[in-house]
DNA sequence: CGTGTTTGACCTGCGC
DNA sequence: GCGCAGGTCAAACACG
C-alpha cells in the first residue's frame, strides 16, 4: 500500500508520558488521580530513579484498591521506570464498553480465520456465541482507547506483531493492527491510528486482554528488528515533527520500521492497563494470573534496566528521544 | 530458522 | 438488499 504512514513495526505498548490525554471512562478514573503522581516523563526525562520511589508507595497506595488483596503489590522491588509507565499509560487508558451490545462483553473468542471461513456462511445469526470472532469482533469487543503522544507510544513488556494496516476513511492517516505475540494464545490486540487533529498524538486502541504474564523479555526480535534501509520519504507528510526528530535509529533495540522508530514505546504500561481492564471488566475482580508473581516478576525484570542495562542497551546514548528512537521497535505508533 | 513486516484479498458489520 | 468501511488473514519477503 503506498501510504506514506509509517505505521509499521511492532507496537509494543503505548505508554504514555507526560502529555498522554488517555480518559478513562467508568473506574479508569482512578487513574486520574494517579495523574499527577507522575507528573515526570520516566521515558523522556527520566528523572531521579530514587526520586520516583516515593512515588511508588504513593502509587502503591493508590493502586491498592485495584489489586486483589492477595496481591502484595511488589512495587517497590519494581524499577521506577515500569512503574511510572505503568501508571502513566493508565492515565491514558479509557476504557470504552461499547453499551449497546451487552450481548458479550468480551467476546475473544479465538477464532482465526478457519474457524470463521469454516463458519463462514453462518456467522452472523447462527449463533452469537459462535466462534466466529470476526463476526462479533466489532460489536461486542471491549476496547480502551488512550490517546498518546509519538513519544509515548513506546515500549511495554509485551511483543506485539502487526497484521494489518488500513487506511481510514475520513484520516489521513492509516491504521494500523498489532496482535500480542508474546504468546501465541493471546487475544490481545491493538490499534494505532494518528490522531487527525493532533498528528503529535496517536490513538491507540485496545482489544481483548494478554492471557499471559508479561514477558520478561521480549521476544527474538529478528523480524522486527528489521530495518529498512531508510526510507526517508516514508515519513509521512502526517509526521508530527517529533517523529521526524525522533527517528535515530539504528538503535540495537527491536525498531522495526521507521514509524516505530519514530514512535518510543513506554508501554509497559499496557500491561497494567490490561490487567486493570480486566478488573473493570471483572468488576475489579483482578485476575490474579494476571497479577500474579510472575507479572511483576516481569516488571522486576524491567527494573533492571533502570539501573542502566536496560536503558543504555536500548537507549543509548540519544537519549532526548531514545525511547523514541528503539521502542519505536515495537510500538505500533508507527503508524 | 524463527520472528516480524508488508500488502492485497477476503469477510463481516453496519448504515441506508 | 446493497454498498461501504473496517478488521483479519495469509503469502511473500526481510532480518538477525
Amino acid at each position: 500500500m503506498g501510504d506514506d504512514w509509517d505505521l509499521h513495526a511492532v507496537v509494543r505498548g503505548c505508554a504514555t508520558t507526560t502529555t498522554t490525554t488517555c480518559s478513562t471512562t467508568a473506574t479508569g478514573s482512578f487513574i486520574a488521580d494517579l495523574h499527577p503522581l507522575y507528573g515526570f516523563s520516566p521515558l523522556s526525562s527520566f528523572p531521579d530513579p530514587f526520586e520516583a520511589r516515593n512515588v511508588e508507595k504513593e502509587l502503591h497506595e493508590l493502586y491498592k484498591p485495584f489489586f486483589p488483596k492477595s496481591q502484595p503489590l511488589s512495587l517497590q522491588s519494581t524499577p521506577v521506570s515500569s512503574i511510572s509507565s505503568l501508571f502513566e499509560s493508565k492515565d491514558q487508558v479509557q476504557i470504552k464498553q461499547e453499551k449497546h451490545k451487552p450481548k458479550q462483553s468480551r467476546t475473544v473468542s479465538l477464532v482465526s480465520r478457519t474457524s470463521t471461513s469454516t463458519n463462514n456462511s453462518t456467522t452472523s445469526n447462527s449463533n452469537s456465541n459462535s466462534n466466529s470472532s470476526r463476526s462479533k469482533r466489532r460489536k461486542n469487543q471491549l476496547k480502551r482507547v488512550c490517546q498518546v503522544p509519538a513519544e509515548g507510544l513506546s515500549s511495554d513488556m509485551w511483543a506485539w506483531r502487526k497484521y494489518g494496516q488500513k487506511p481510514i476513511k475520513g484520516s489521513p492517516y492509516p491504521r494500523g493492527y498489532y496482535r500480542c505475540s508474546s504468546s501465541k494464545g493471546c487475544l490481545a490486540r491493538k490499534q494505532v491510528e494518528r490522531n487527525r487533529s493532533n498528528p503529535a498524538m496517536f490513538i491507540v486502541t485496545y482489544t481483548a486482554e494478554h492471557n499471559h504474564p508479561v514477558p520478561t523479555h521480549r521476544n527474538s526480535l529478528a523480524g522486527s528488528t528489521r530495518q529498512k534501509p531508510f526510507t526517508p520519504q516514508t515519513t509521512p507528510v502526517s509526521e508530527s515533527p517529533n517523529l521526524s526528530t525522533a527517528k535515530p535509529t539504528t538503535s540495537s533495540s527491536p525498531a522495526t520500521s521507521v514509524d516505530e522508530e519514530l514512535i518510543p514505546q513506554n508501554t509497559r504500561a499496557e500491561s497494567i492497563e490490561d490487567m486493570v481492564e480486566e478488573e473493570e471488566e471483572d468488576d475489579l475482580g483482578i485476575s490474579d494470573a494476571a497479577l500474579s508473581d510472575d507479572f511483576f516478576e516481569g516488571l522486576e525484570g524491567l527494573a533492571s534496566p533502570v539501573s542502566g542495562d536496560f536503558f543504555s542497551d536500548h537507549f543509548p546514548a540519544t537519549f532526548g528521544l531514545p525511547w523514541i528512537a528503539n521502542n519505536a521497535a515495537t510500538t505500533a505508533g508507527g503508524i
